[in-house]
DNA sequence: CGATATTCGTACGGTAGCTGACGAATTCGA
DNA sequence: TCGAATTCGTCAGCTACCGTACGAATATCG
């Protein structure tokens, strides 16, 4: 939105929209012939690599809500890439765990690290490190004052 | 999304996203009173502080689609906040303005700048000149290599 | 002048988030 | 031990994006 920048406040927030924007396009984009959402492959990606998982620890691990999680998990579910069992000692808690489809999906999918790297290559190491640092001190305070309202 | 970190790529993207939430996360808060959603605010803005315009300038102005800012629009209108006339020689073409009632809203709607100075307060002025340049930077690669996909 | 291409706004469908409410299951306290 | 609080997953309803398709209006070109 750069029309706001002349009001010279979120100015920083315009570009780390931008930023995310242009990511997720560039995410969906690779994963539109596997007709994957980059949500839906986070979801894969954590069962693939941190193994089954109670879908609360999911919701957790990935930031997000427990209902914004079960829509997911239920378009996974339709596909077929994901089972979602309640065999624990808690009834309510339900596990996730990849499907043989879901398995062989996940071999079949490109890497997507090429995306960061593309990004941000060329780019100063230090200067990385200090973006890093300004957004994660940024989104504390804006959560800690987010808490307080 | 924490333990993507580990895979080594995405992460500048995590945090983008992180802080990019947690910015519309308090606007949308501090707006909650006024029944608006962040992305209102943006229309009324644009039409407070430059004016009438006709609905493709502002959304490119926004950088939004045609189709989104067709949405916000019409429920503007049905707020009774924007005026929506067809007056102009092109007859496709939608001019927009605050109503009455817009104008007033705007007024006793309070400063969001408080939101980016609360976020970046205490950070080096050059640490955050870096941070915008390296968004920038990736911003623009992304999109250029979407634009090739 | 008439056919074709473009542009504007809208409609529809999809993804990705959120909140709030709810039933079922579990835990905790008195 | 029994009632109250909490937790888990889901549902319904909302904002905010996207892409595609479409009708109406305009521009362009032969």
């Amino acid at each position: 939105m750069p029309d706001v920048e002349k009001t010279e406040h979120l100015t920083v927030g315009a570009w780390t929209k931008r930023c995310y924007f242009a990511g997720r396009a560039l995410m969906d984009a690779t994963l539109r012939p596997f007709d994957l959402g980059s949500t839906q492959w986070y979801v894969l990606w954590h069962l693939a690599n941190q193994g089954p998982s109670v879908q609360r620890d999911l919701a957790r691990a990935l930031e997000l809500e427990r209902a914004t999680l079960s829509g997911i998990v239920a378009t996974l579910v339709r596909k077929g890439l994901v089972r979602q069992t309640s065999d624990g000692d808690d009834q309510r808690q339900r596990r996730l765990a990849l499907t043989r489809s879901g398995e062989n999906l996940w071999r079949e999918l490109p890497d997507l690290s090429f995306i960061q790297q593309a990004a941000f290559a060329g780019i100063d190491e230090a200067d990385l490190a200090t973006t890093m640092r300004v957004l994660r001190a940024a989104t504390e305070r804006l959560q800690a004052l987010l808490q307080k309202a």
